[in-house]
DNA sequence: CATGAATGAGAATTCATTCAT
DNA sequence: AATGAATGAATTCTCATTCAT
């Protein structure tokens, strides 16, 4: 049965390298393989969780091969504790460079809209929190490198908060940590929580609640809570 | 893995035999098995978000075997389902037989101790809801039963409004829904994000967020935000 | 986690029951269930073949639940035989009504239409037939039914023969096996492989055969051959 | 069922021992390996159909693992694919290398043979293309490969019959595609429905059709047709 | 006579990972 | 410093069939 088989066209090719080499372009330079590899698993990962996510795919969003992965990062839970690791350090660099108002109240708000806005803009950093917590927080208990740093924010609330006390605006028993996360709470679930909130109002005439809205109650919320 | 694949060594016990038939095992009673299966499959998807769920953990649990689950389900998205519909609909009638005091202060403070200990004594049910959005809402914008009902809650919160509205006592401008959610935000988050948000006051002295500590401020942010 | 679960309405369906029963249609009346088992038995196994037909598709296809065919054929391999023996049943008693006209050459003529006309308007019997011979006859030989009966059309086509070579028209060698099996040769093939032969005259400009004229070409080769 | 899952005593026997590897294993040859696949799923898709075939039987027979198949075909359905492509390859390349002879009639008798003994030779081939056409040509019509190529043979009877008509030896309205469907026809019923042909003669006393007297019936009934 | 409940054995396929150069 | 080849171990799901009343 083996006879006259010619087949000189059929290449060994393994069902998987469908995609085209591209030479030269990310192919012998490490930093920038490593990070596309890393952007990949990023959002691999917070598309589908750890368990849901696929190498191959983010080998493939990569544009390189699956054996990459594991030459760079060792195994699928490395790299998603590298992913966790960036992202946290890009919300700490975001946090970082943000100084708020002098005016306590206007320092509130800001700090509230600062944090909102982060949440609205990246959620793959939230579904990727969301995740972890799902793994009780596995990997991040193993990340030295985040666990090393606090979020500079906490420091803003503190001083916005002792701005505020002192000039007597604000109660003098507000903690930042309640108010911190007070504020993380409402931003947070407003996205965390977008597919599963609307239908506890499915028979209620009331439309669903508007980002710009929610921002406006935070702050007051917040304000309420903190004047005296 | 199958359970019945890994035991090569049950073989076919012949179910002729005279012996009394493996009792307490729960044959020919389909409603417990049913119920077995679903509180497995609970136990399983809370723990492990759908991707990471195991059939063959779960039919463990149940003290069945796989076959079975295909049997009453069909399939790992539609017990996936099922699951979640038995969660909302313990939640539902977890509301339904709550009813605030009439003092529309206390009134506000039993709504959110209630919600509040909901999440509190059922993290599975937050799990599923945070499995759920990762997933974004794929099941449960498929599922008539929950898009049916709506929250009791809803409704309490409304009539606790009114009546603090009525008396005087609460703003006139209070939007149920902003102040329903408030309270589930802060409420699910501290349990939602147990394992994280531990790290943001890493190195700050201050202990960690008791519980009881968070309803009272959860209680007070509200009160403060609403009284007039 | 069993608490407060009230499920009334959750019953017991098994995911394979989803069509309505239809009382007294079918329920009660042997003679019309088996004949329905039957008919919905020979479609799957013409469309599928014996090992891709499925129980549970012919069952549904019947009106009926799995259970009731192994209640009257016993198995899958004996509703498989039970269908073939009643195709072949039909082929028989259409053959049987038929009678040739007395002129050899009509009468061959209408010998073939007959033949031709009973594949293209049953290519379940056709497909049933290929899928017995993919078994390698394996059910066929183990009917008696159907091997104690022949084709009835082998007589005629000895008779129109004999007739023909009396009247010196047809060739004196005439065999006919052998003019049998060229004229099911010929018509089976069109309809058997129809799926196929279209490929070789791909990049030839011509139509393919179409049916009609098939025919003619059939008996015209026949004849051809025949006549002296 | 997987053959490594079959055999729970064959432990993970360490790589590293210093045994020289099971010589003789096609290791490291994915042109050997992919050909081995190749020619055991051809005898086992032949062998039982699309549906009946059994990926480990397969696998089992190239001497390696199911895990492969997959490697190198990505499922059953596209291994089928690439054998269905592979028997038609083998059955362009061996009408490619024919020539007829000059003489017309001898010309078309050396067609016929070449035809029929590729049938008889080939009957994985045959059986091939009747599970296809049981499959309605749902893989053949996928191909590219096949849909491109036409059967070299049309063109070998195109020349035979325009030599034959230009010698005045066939007649005029002899079409190419006729003739090569009678000839095929015949030349696959024979070995395509051989397990059940013989049951219509079963009370006749005539012995079953040889081989050689059919390729003998099949020359003088297409000459007897072609000769003017 | 009929049928609801249950199930063992398989079957295809996936997934992360390691081997070997 | 990479990378093509290979693979063990699950994993979900299917299929015909029997149990038990």
């Amino acid at each position: 049965m083996t006879a006259n088989r010619k087949s000189p066209s059929r290449k060994k090719t393994p069902v998987k390298s469908a995609a085209p080499r591209r030479p030269g372009k990310v192919r012998r330079d490490p930093e920038r393989l490593t990070a596309a590899i890393l952007d990949a698993a990023m959002a691999e990962f917070s598309e589908h969780g750890f368990a849901g996510a696929r190498v191959d795919r983010i080998s493939k969003g990569a544009g390189t091969v699956d054996r990459m992965l594991y030459y760079y990062f060792g195994n699928k839970e490395r790299l998603y504790q590298a992913v966790l690791e960036e992202a946290y350090r890009r919300l700490v660099d975001a946090q970082r460079h943000f100084v708020p108002p002098e005016d306590p109240v206007r320092g509130m708000e800001a700090l509230i809209t600062q944090l909102w806005e982060y949440y609205r803009d990246h959620p793959e950093f939230v579904r990727l929190v969301m995740s972890e917590n799902l793994l009780k927080g596995r990997y991040i208990q193993q990340s030295e490198t985040i666990r090393q740093v606090s979020l500079p924010l906490i420091h803003s609330v503190e001083a916005v908060l002792d701005s505020g006390r002192r000039k007597g605006l604000f109660r003098a028993d507000a903690d930042a940590r309640f108010v911190l996360m007070t504020i993380m709470s409402m931003g947070f679930f407003q996205v965390s929580n977008q597919y599963t909130y609307g239908f506890w109002l499915a028979d209620t005439a009331t439309p669903p609640v508007r980002g710009d809205d929610w921002l406006a109650h935070m702050q007051a919320v917040v304000l309420d809570h903190l004047r005296r």
